[in-house]
DNA sequence: TGCGCTTTTGACAATCATTGTCATTATCGA
DNA sequence: TCGATAATGACAATGATTGTCAAAAGCGCA
C-alpha cells in the first residue's frame, strides 16, 4: 500500500544474479543465468532468477533486449540510458549512445501530441570478424 | 533448392489474409486476425495465419511489431523503411520517417566494421486523446 | 482441358519461455 | 531477539508460436 516504501530486501540470491551479471561479458538470458549460478554452486531458483532479472530491469540496473529469436536477454550496461549494436553472428555487443535519435524521438513524439515517450532501439549487423571469417 | 523460383502459390486464404490487413486500422495480433477473418465467414487455419504473416513479413508486405506485451502484432504499412510512434493506452499509431535515424545507425555500425545492417525502433507514448482523458 | 507434381492447408500436438501459486523461509526494523 | 512481511522456490499453468503430416488445392505442361 506504500508505494515509497519499496521496501527491497537484499538477499542473498539477489546478490549472486546480480554478481554473475557484473561477471560476464554480453547478454544472456534468464535461463543461462539460472545454469550459471548452478554451475557456480549457488542454489537459486529459476522463478527467482526471473523476478529477480525483472526488478533489476526496473531499477533500470540491467538493460533487456528482446531479440527476434524470442528469450529476453539481461544484460548489465552502463547506466545513462544508449542503445547496443549487435551482431547477429557471434553475438557481440557495442553500446552506442545517441542522443540525435533520443532528441529525435523526443521531437517526432512532441510534433503529434504524444507524451510520456520512451523508445526501444536495436541495431543488428555483422561484425568485421564474422564478416572476415565469412 | 532454388533460391530463386520462390514458388508463391496464390490461394484464396493468403488473399483473405492480405484483405483483412488492407481493410483494418492499426496492429492486430495473429489470432485477432484469424477471429476477423472467421468473423466474415473465411474458413482460415490460425497455423495458415501464422505462416502468411511471416511471408507476408519476410516480402516487407507486413510490418512486425514485437511490444513488450508479448504477442507479434502485423499491420498492412507504406511499403518504404518507417517506424511507428505508437499510443501504450489505446493503440492508435503514427507512422514516422526518420531519415536521421537510418543514417545515424549505418554511420554507428560502420564506425564499428558492422556491415549487413539493419535495425528496428519503436518509439511509445500517451497519445493526446488518452492523455485528456487521464 | 486434364494430369500429376508440389506447395499449401489445417487440425492437433508439442514446445518452451514466462508467470502464477502458496507454503516455507529469511530479512529487517524495533 | 522477535515478529511482521517480503522473498524464495518447486511445481503447475498459461499461452503464443512452431512442428507434423495426411488431405486438398494450385500451377505448369502436354
Amino acid at each position: 500500500m506504500n508505494p515509497e516504501s519499496s521496501a527491497q530486501r537484499n538477499t542473498k540470491q539477489r546478490s549472486a544474479v546480480r554478481d554473475v551479471l557484473g561477471e560476464t561479458e554480453g547478454f544472456h538470458s534468464a535461463q543461462d543465468l539460472h545454469a550459471m549460478l548452478r554451475d557456480r554452486g549457488e542454489r537459486v531458483g529459476l522463478t527467482t532468477v526471473y523476478r529477480t532479472l525483472q526488478g533489476l530491469a526496473d531499477t533500470g540496473e540491467v538493460d533487456v533486449m528482446r531479440p527476434p529469436g524470442g528469450e529476453h536477454l539481461y544484460r548489465r550496461c552502463s547506466q545513462g540510458h544508449h542503445h547496443h549494436l549487435v551482431c547477429r553472428s557471434c553475438g557481440r555487443t557495442v553500446e552506442v549512445l545517441g542522443p540525435a535519435v533520443e532528441s529525435w524521438a523526443e521531437k517526432m513524439a512532441g510534433q503529434h501530441g504524444f507524451v510520456d515517450v520512451s523508445h526501444t532501439m536495436e541495431i543488428f549487423g555483422t561484425c568485421p570478424e564474422c564478416a572476415g571469417k565469412g
